[in-house]
Order: structure tokens, then sequence, then C-alpha cells
RNA sequence: GGCGUCAUGGCCGAGUGGCUAGGCUGGGCUCUGCAAAAGCUCCCACAGCGGUUCGAAUCCGCUUGACGCCUCCA
């Protein structure tokens, strides 16, 4: 089995991947709050932990991948509606009605991204006894405290004992000297206290009984809940946006330890931003595009639509941890990348072989793995996938040969990385195309080649200029014309 | 203000103490009736200033700038 090394980001490096239990792996991703339609930027992360999953799945690990829905509201401030009341109000719905309309966003747009679904995916109000009983838990041992109804975790008692910043690297001395000047309006002993189980007023929507009365569970709650009740008190990789890391990755930790007194996680993954206009994305503050516009084209930011590949292409072309600026001619760039490469997927299959082999597949195939076993580097992957390019074009023009035992071994490599790792789909080309279009283009093709025999210019000319206003690219070749669809 | 990350050729985006990333664009060539498409090929960059080193874009320091977190956020 090949070498796996994962970006640890509670070392801080490259730490060689070994599952807890041989053979299995327990991955947790933190998933959306369900108030809204997902934007790109989610997607990336999404995506990002996708391609893990399949590589995971693809070195042969049985792989149990839990990514919850957050599905209660959560405070945007301290004593303002949550954002699900909130969007029930706007949009005059249930905030179950507002749940189950944005989680059906969701699955589809990941499905048109082809993101694969998890084994398991949770939802916060269905863990709400769960909770509870953390809750309870971690009061017993005496790290949690009740004021008028609402729970909070007792940040700097545990700190006594634990480190709060073990991931993040902050210092609590240093929040406490950094802390604004609060309203004091809140119940908290301390302002770095976080709530686990928070009151209900009257006005708020989505409540449930609890020993402390009526309320709602703490935003961080949830996620310890649930990635230990499906994967255990130890798992191998918790994965997240960077943005969440602190600090609600900081307070899952603590909220584990002070439940089960172990670290719950192995390998803390975290996802860059994607940005544009050099600013993240963002729900909050507007700047963002959401999937359904890339389609369509409809975004100021855009001069055209892009298909779901493409934009995946686009993310991959970049390493998961870095910053990835979103622009219409980034994409537009990614998109003419992205096309070359299932055009020679497509000469891929009809290559012929030859007695011997002038390229050197497996030290091919390799280099492919080596980059992926280094903190999943996609873009070194492409990088060689392009050399694979290089190498198909070649082999048709008869300038590389290979045996048909390297050819097989190629072909199988090649879609392995292209479409089992990262994901992608042969959107491209004629041969999803009907039989009928088919034919009815093979008969234009033929009336065009006649003209030419005849050197009617502008017969010729003419079927082929409306041909391409059309989105249907002829392509004369040595061996005769072929088309593709755009 | 605190903590952290990053600064790469026209654009996007990897990486390494000394040997070509890759994609897009642009130049050249092949193919073509002309094109287009496609293919081949060329274009050697690493914010600034110091330092370590035989050698640094890669390590260290400072400066400048950008971004992220510190408040819901993927």
């Amino acid at each position: 089995m090949q070498s796996l090394k994962i970006y640890n980001s509670l070392s801080n490096k490259k730490e060689v991947f070994k599952p807890i239990k041989d053979g299995f792996v327990g991955m947790y991703v933190c998933g959306p709050t369900v108030y809204s339609n997902v934007h790109l930027g989610n997607v990336r992360t999404f995506m990002s932990f996708d391609m893990i999953y399949r590589y995971l799945l693809h070195l042969g690990y049985k792989v149990r991948y839990v990514r919850n829905i957050t599905d209660a509201g959560h405070l945007t401030d301290d004593d303002a509606e949550d954002k699900i009341s909130t969007k029930a109000r706007l949009e005059k719905l249930e905030p179950m009605e507002i749940v189950q309309k944005y989680t059906i966003d969701f699955h589809n747009i990941l499905q048109k991204f082809n993101n694969l679904p998890p084994s398991i995916e949770p939802t916060a109000t269905g863990h709400i006894v769960e909770q509870i009983k953390a809750i309870e838990t971690i009061i017993e041992n005496g790290l949690a405290y009740e004021v008028n109804g609402s729970v909070y975790f007792d940040v700097i008692k545990y700190n006594k004992t634990e480190n709060y910043g073990i991931l993040s690297k902050r210092k609590i001395e240093d929040a406490i000297e950094n802390t604004r000047a609060l309203d004091g309006q809140s119940d908290k002993k301390n302002a770095q206290d976080f709530a686990l189980w928070k009151k209900a007023g009257p006005e708020h929507i989505q409540r449930w009984d609890s020993p402390w009365g009526v309320g709602f569970p703490g935003w961080h709650l949830e996620c310890t809940v649930m990635s230990s009740k499906y994967l255990g008190e130890e798992f191998d990789i918790h994965g997240g946006g960077m943005d969440l890391k602190f600090p609600h990755h900081e307070c899952e930790i603590a909220q584990a330890q002070a439940c089960n007194h172990v670290a719950p996680v192995k390998y803390w993954m975290h996802g860059n931003m994607l940005t544009m206009n050099g600013k993240k994305m963002s729900k909050s503050t507007g700047n963002n595009i959401l999937p359904k516009e890339i389609f369509t084209g409809d975004n100021p930011n855009i001069t055209k639509a892009y298909s779901a590949s493409v934009a995946r292409f686009f993310m991959m072309q970049a390493h998961y941890r870095s910053v990835l600026d979103f622009s219409n001619e980034a994409i537009m760039a990614a998109e003419k990348g992205f096309n070359r490469l299932m055009e020679a997927l497509n000469l891929l299959n009809k290559l012929e072989t030859s007695a011997n082999s002038s390229f050197d597949v497996s030290k091919w195939k390799q280099q492919c793995y080596d980059a992926l076993n280094d903190d999943f580097n996609t873009p070194i992957l492409i990088a060689n996938l392009f050399e694979a390019v290089k190498i198909i074009n070649l082999i048709h023009d008869h300038k590389e040969t290979l045996n048909e035992q390297d050819l097989d071994n190629f072909k199988q490599a090649i879609h392995a990385f292209v479409f089992d790792v990262i994901g992608l789909e042969n959107t491209s080309i004629s041969n999803d195309n009907s039989d009928k279009l088919n034919g009815v283009v093979e008969i234009l093709i033929a009336l065009r080649n006649q003209a030419r025999e005849d050197k009617d210019w502008n017969l010729s000319d003419k079927i082929r200029d409306e041909l391409i206003a059309l989105g249907i690219q002829l392509e004369d070749g040595k061996e005769g014309t072929t088309f593709a669809i755009n």
C-alpha cells in the first residue's frame, strides 16, 4: 500500500497517516448550517474532503465518512435571534421547512459537483438527547455551570488542567487581555466561556425541554456528540474549513476532553478559503457566487456559464490548503485545460498498441501516487496528467509507443486518477450525444466533403460556420473530419 | 490591538538548498483550399533589504503588502 502523508493542523506538520484501526478510517467533516443556499466557497471545502474521501477509498481503506447537517439555529450574537429563525420569519416558513429546503439544495448541488454522499449524515436536531447527556457529563466533571437556564463551558477552569488553544495555537491569556468591552448583558463568568445550552426566549421557535428548562443546544456541541457517537471517542480524521478552526474546533476538543478524557481526533485537517475579488466568500457579506450562477453564467463576476466539472477541475488545480481566488479569467483558463484533458481521454480509447513501449508507465504512475501521498497534492497530480496528455497525443502520432499491457495499465491508472480520485466527469465530446445527432452531423460532414472536392468553398465554409454557430466544432484531421460539441 | 498564514514569470497555480512544475495567454512550426480545431515547440519567475552557505527563490532576521481568525461562517 502507498504511504500517505497528511498535514495535521494540530502539529502543523505533515505526518505519516496511520489509522487507529488498520484498514479502517473514521472521518468527520463539519457540514453546513442549512439556512441559505450553499455558495461556491462552501462547495470547495466539501469537494476537497470528497477528494480526500475518494483517495482513501482508492487506497483500499474502509472509510466511515460522517458529515453533519446543522439544522438547529445558532445565535448571531449574544441576544439576537438565530439564523434559521430569522430566515423562517422572512420566508414565512416553519424552521423545519427552511431546513428541508436548504438541505435539499445542498444535496443537489453537491451531487452536481459529483461529490460522493457521506456514509452517515446526522442532524443536530436528531441528537438533542445525546447533547443534553453530554452537557450533564460535563457539568458532573465540573467543567460547566448553569446560569438562568443556560449552561456554559468553563474555559478558564478547563485550561488549568488542559490546553484550550492546542489547535488554534492561541493563548487564553492573550484572549483575556484582548477581550473587547462587551455590553455586559451576558450570563457568562468569562467572555471566553461558550454556550453548551441556551435558554430560549418566547420568540425562539426551535426549542426543546431540558433539565435546565426550555432551550436549544450550543453550536459546538453537536459535532462532539455526533462524531463520538458514530466514530467513537477517538477517531482518525476531522475536517472542516479553516474558518472553523477557532473557536468551533477548539471547543470540540475541549468538550470531548471534558466528556471522555481523551483527545478525540488524531489528524485535524483544514481546507482553505475560496476568495473572490481577493476576499473570502461569505454568506453574511454577500461576496459570493452560487453554483447555479456558475451553471447559467448569471453573475456579474463571470462572462459565461461553466460546467460543474470545469469548476471542480478549477478547484483541484489548487492545493486544498491554499487560498484560491475565483475569477472569470482563472476559470476560463481552467476550462480550456479541462477540455484538452478530456479530448486526450477520448483519444486514449482509440490508441493502437505496439510491440514495445517507449514510455515508462509504472514510473509515471508512481509519480501520480507520490503527488497524492504528499498531503493530497492534486495540482501536481494534474501536472502529471498533462504529461500523460502529451504522451497520448504522441502515441497517436506514432512518436511514442506502448505495448498492450502498458497501455491497459496506463488507461486504468488515468481513469482511476481522473474519475475515481479527482472526481471529474467527461461531459465533453460526441460519445455522449444521441445517435440521431451524430447521424445528422455525419451527413453534413459528408456534404461538406463533397463540396470541398468540388472546390465549392462557399458551401463548405457555410456548413462549417453555421455548425460552429450552433456550438458544433468540425475538426479536420489526417484521418477525416470529426466533430466536438461545446 | 492580539494570533496566524502567505507573498512566484502577462494571468492562474505547484515545488525544492544546486538539475524543466503544470495550465492559460503570447511567439514559432506541423496539418489545412483558407481557416478553425488539434498537435509539437519556445518564452527560465520567485515582494524589498540584510544574513547563513561553496551555492538560496527555497533556511534565518527585518521591512512592506495581502489575506484569515479573534463575532455566525466551509
